[in-house]
DNA sequence: ATTTTTATTGTGTTCGAGCACATTTTAACA
DNA sequence: TGTTAAAATGTGCTCGAACACAATAAAAAT
């Protein structure tokens, strides 16, 4: 256990005053060429690591941070969310931080833009986004910038040099692991990926999934499957779905790229004649249902919780132990069945 | 933003000093019924929580805690323990906690009870050790005890009211998950369960393992697997798996209990006629190369980093956020194939 | 040489909790 | 009632870093 030193130390060992340290710590100026060197010397020697209770106590500056989430009740998906934040909120209650929640709506433009401008309006040091609609994230994310804002996004990838921060899963490793999934559960046949629910073109996430998936197939080589692409929104889903499973009876698996796969487990459990293989995501209680009665196969867990707390906490630590905010955090992938699915819960 | 209030607005509101204060919150006594009345009124009515900054910056005591694991050069799998266990060291490096590494050698008791003997000598705050040898750690644990030493466990489950936490994962459990994995690997067949390099009577995680797996398929009722136990000590092992293997040309599968999977592989790589589903524990390198070759086909992740982590953590906290210890923590049991395994490595 | 300006260095206070010690109040006893 | 013991309460210093401000030294101007 090697010695702690503290500011009054290292002065007496430089013989200077700690006014004088502090300036050369902070390089506030305005010390002799002779007092710099002094004090250099012996920061060189020894390890100082300033003692952060100290600090933080003295400061009395308030950090402040903003995250801006989908209502759950609008998706339930971001419900975890929520408490991953107030996870990390509790851990760091003592520090001078205050992390502030504002929720939009999930299927309008205007409620991203609006929440972004009330949240630019407090004037926060950092944001952490959801940044779900890609033109206006960015756009957000620009302005922030220009003001000096901090800002950090989670769940979806975005490409933009004025982001510190991503907290997400590799969607396209995602798509191959779904893939490897489904190659066990079938041996061969056609599989279907079904994209619903969300816009193709503006659904990064669903693209990338895609591509991992075929990609894994592509090399396989084997010959034995053949994959198909089906897209559907809300409104006319279920019939759709139906007719599109009557004309393509060829279909052995279905990979659902977001997390609604209960709304087609719906559909293939009341064809019982045939058991098509289902691989899905998140862990939403519907979902689950499906998962315990085995009509949905596995469940890939996007871990929304972790993001959340992983993307606050960086930017927590950034301010208050000065931490480096990693570019890029991908969390793993977890596999989920009946068996280890109530293991997610923490 | 609720306010935050200090000693002193409690001793303003409550009209008494900051001392009196201080005593009734620390039950320290002497103080009048009058003046507790008072200062309990206040306390009512707000949420004080003390600054841990300026608590821990004022306390001079530093807590002592000490992690006895098993030596990784006996066995790779405790490599990652370190890791986690250095991570926590960092992550609370500013606060008044010293945490000390002991290695012992899993294959000796006279190890691990000696090196109990060196950590009690250093006496520690608190203990956080592998229980590898179930009555001598028991013993161990006693003797902490009555010393007023804490002592948490991970990765081995030991049951002893003297405990104060738990971090592992539920065996049982694992031992399902392994047996849905293989039930969906092969539909019918002979599955084996192996009990490698360790002695079945003394390490209870294999039996729990054992229990899980067999329940999963009792309860299936279907008929179509019948499993069977081997248990083999190493040196002569190589041999007596093939022997076992050619004598039991029924065997659609294996479940290996404990982290050697790579050594059964090595064997069963050699018999391509016949792909043998095989399931193991733990992303050893060994097992990796096997998994990725095809050879394994899933790999149940103990995550033995997040364990050690966790059980550093959870005392760490205890002692400078006076934060409550889980009596247990079980961790999601990862199931990990080809395509999620390089995830785990964070 | 003396004053003024500027550069450099040192001192002292603050943050909030904890605790030792000083001071005041109350009770006990002669 | 006065004295002493005991109980209750208040005061003030400490922890280490940050920073304002005072003090000193050196340089420049008169």
């Amino acid at each position: 256990m090697e010695k702690i030193y503290t500011i009054k130390d290292i002065a007496e060992l430089a013989g200077v005053s700690k006014g004088t340290v502090d300036r050369v710590l902070h390089k506030r100026g305005k010390v002799s060429e002779d007092a710099l060197k002094k004090v250099n010397e012996v920061l060189d020697k020894i390890d100082y690591q300033p003692n952060l209770m100290a600090r933080s106590l003295k400061k009395k500056q308030i950090y402040s941070i903003c995250v801006l989430i989908p209502d759950s009740a609008n998706d339930p998906y971001w419900q975890p969310c929520i408490d991953g934040i107030n996870e990390a909120k509790k851990e760091f209650k003592s520090f001078n931080v205050k992390v502030e929640i504002f929720l939009f709506d999930p299927t309008s433009t205007s409620s991203f833009v609006e929440t972004n401008k009330t949240v630019l309006n407090s004037s926060p040091d950092a944001v952490l986004l959801v940044p779900l609609f890609h033109k206006e994230a960015i756009d957000a994310i620009e302005t922030y910038n220009s003001k000096g804002i901090i800002s950090s996004i989670f769940n979806n990838q975005l490409k933009s040099n004025t982001i510190k921060s991503f907290v997400g899963q590799d969607l396209f490793q995602s798509g191959r692991i779904a893939a490897r999934l489904l190659d066990l559960l079938i041996k061969k046949g056609t599989i279907a990926i079904v994209h619903i629910d969300e816009d193709y073109e503006n659904a990064i996430h669903m693209q990338e999934k895609e591509k991992g998936f075929r990609d894994y197939f592509e090399n396989l080589e084997s010959g034995k499957f053949e994959i198909k692409t089906f897209k559907v929104k809300h409104p006319q889903f279920k019939t759709t779905l139906k007719e599109y499973l009557e004309s393509n009876p060829a279909i052995e698996g279905l990979f659902v790229t977001t997390s609604k796969a209960y709304q087609v487990a719906k559909i293939i459990a009341k064809k019982p004649e045939k058991k098509i293989a289902l691989v899905g995501y998140d862990l939403l209680e519907n979902n689950l249902e499906y998962l315990n009665n085995k009509t949905i196969d596995f469940l890939i867990h996007q871990n929304p919780k972790r993001q959340a707390y992983l993307g606050t906490t960086s930017l927590i630590e950034h301010f208050i132990f000065e931490k480096e905010i990693s570019p890029e955090k991908l969390l793993p992938i977890d596999i989920v069945n009946t068996e280890n699915a109530k293991d997610y819960f923490l």
